[in-house]
DNA sequence: GCATAACACCTAGTATCACTATGCACAATA
DNA sequence: TATTGTGCATAGTGATACTAGGTGTTATGC
């Protein structure tokens, strides 16, 4: 059965805080960003950004504010938070120490 | 509140193939193995690791075998199968993908 | 001698979380 | 006119790593 990937469980969080750190955007141009970003690796679903988005708000490290656009239609952008700033960077650090030791198991493809 | 990380899930999988590739290998002595070669980092309690393994097992990837020591006591050991092979080629191409795009959104530590 | 840690296996229950599927509403395109 | 794209949202599901507990033996510390 094998989920297509596995690995991008506990990404997310991090993934979104690096979108939403550079810009205020909204949900729907997240997804677009990561996909762009990433080369089309990550495609994420509404289902799976939305709830996160909500957990993050949640749990103040991004706040979102409605913006009606010109043609009357609502936009939430998101945008990170002082402690999202702190969250972020220990993400980060992270983010370092697993692939470090990810790559101390995996890598030795001895071969 | 954010568990220490959850980077580490869908992870354990190729870390055990990883370990068993290179030896018959039991239970108890893959924690130890893990945490000596990520340098302390991946320290798997029983209850992650023996579910984990009978999941390999019963997925076909590893084959285990009770084997008796002099003393009478008895330890599960467990070999990779052809099957585990591909499979863990499989995953470490995954892993190399999943990294590439990771390191494409989250490296820019601008600055 | 006795208690604690280490060894070595196991399971049940829980929480998290990304997914599928679905819904609403409007705009642009085919 | 029908489909796709934009933009938000929730309910339900499945996978999985965790906590917490259990069994029994051996080695170490006090």
């Amino acid at each position: 059965m094998a989920k297509k990937n596995e690995l991008i469980k506990g990404s997310i969080d991090s993934l979104l805080l690096c979108v939403i750190v550079q810009q205020p955007i909204y949900g729907y141009q997240i997804i677009k960003e990561l996909e762009k970003r990433s080369q089309g690796y990550f495609k994420f679903k509404e289902g799976t950004l939305y709830p996160a988005l909500h957990r993050l708000e949640k749990a103040g490290l991004i706040r979102g504010e409605w913006q009606t656009l010109p043609n009357g239609r609502q936009r939430r952008y998101y945008h990170i938070t002082e402690n999202g700033l702190n969250i972020l960077a220990a993400k980060r650090g992270q983010w370092l120490d697993f692939l470090t030791a990810m790559n101390l198991i995996i890598q030795p493809v001895p071969k």
